[in-house]
DNA sequence: CCTACCGATCGGTAGG
DNA sequence: CCTACCGATCGGTAGG
């Protein structure tokens, strides 16, 4: 019970990080979204970054479960690359309040926790690296820079998150298909002039 | 003289607001980043927003100047976004401080300045939009939606600004080329499995 | 879950 | 360009 209203406040403050960013959000307008005082937040949460917090670890969570069951798949790595597209996108519009703000906001937190959370993403990257330098040494795909394939790769799913609106979410999949297809095209071919 | 020094203000607020966030920089700390108090800082400018709002739209003009040399080229359209995607990169190299300000704090722009930088943004898609549509009608690109193709195009290019270094700044044309040629192969060819 | 309140900090002004 | 200061708002606590 205790733990369904810290849930509530979760969701709502994920939303409102997402729509005026972490350090423009009064505890006053979190309250006030929730039908509280402010003082009464304090009985579900310890502070204002606990929320932040669990926001941006369970969403990095939820992508590294992701990478872990595409890693184990028995496919070519083109299908691990066309996967991990297709899932990241899926997961992150199963949350997408979450993911915007776990994208940008992540740097406001403290000590120990900022560290902790670069290392895990940097984790993330280096695994999504090496998926791709797999398909590389297969000859799958052509020899991109990693580092350069998988910032774009990741980056050009972001746009994704801010444009998704619910009555769109029905021609989700088929976006995710045409951004796979942008993508994997360039992974493949070079260029015809 | 004082323009001179209005100048230092404003790209040491692009940097502040860039590292971060409009919301969580204060006058104060702009201040003793220009080695001034916070009261001085008004002699320069008229409020911590018009900081905001200059970074913003001179972004803003800097690459709808970039759009309209590449219109008027005479050449194919397949060049025309590469070039369009090069200049992008180029562009906003040249100043990668005020594109992140500018990529993800001109929400705390207030009316009527935020109305006018999201017209503004709109038009640019939209031109962007037209130059990819004249390629597939003339068959040189794939028939991607425009709207997704755009956004994932744009997108794809933003990680470069945080990312970037200026001890990296040699290899920044490789870097260029390299995602050009990801994206124009994705344009030009489809998945082959 | 609320009222009442804390010290700190915010953007900005007055006056010189 | 500074000292001195304003009212407003911040995250959070005490006490019930």
């Amino acid at each position: 019970m205790n733990k369904s209203k810290k849930e509530i406040i979760k969701i709502t403050a994920a939303r409102l990080f997402r729509d005026r960013g972490y350090a423009a959000t009064s505890m006053r307008d979190l309250a006030e979204a929730v039908n509280l005082k402010a003082s009464s937040l304090y009985n579900h949460i310890s502070g204002k970054e606990e929320l932040l917090q669990e926001i941006c670890f369970e969403t990095a969570k939820r992508f590294l479960k992701v990478m872990e069951e595409v890693e184990g798949m028995e496919v070519s790595n083109i299908e691990k690359i066309e996967t991990l597209i297709g899932l990241h996108i899926k997961t992150a519009m199963e949350d997408v309040t979450s993911i915007t703000a776990f994208n940008d906001e992540w740097r406001h937190l403290s000590e120990p926790d900022l560290s902790k959370f670069v290392q895990l993403r940097k984790r993330y990257e280096q695994r999504f690296k090496a998926v791709l330098q797999t398909g590389i040494d297969q000859g799958v795909f052509q020899a991109v820079d990693t580092t350069v394939a998988m910032h774009t790769i990741l980056s050009s799913l972001r746009w994704v998150y801010d444009w998704y609106q619910p009555e769109r979410a029905t021609s989700l999949p088929k976006i995710g298909d045409s951004i796979t297809r942008m993508i994997l095209g360039g992974l493949q071919n070079n260029i015809q002039k």
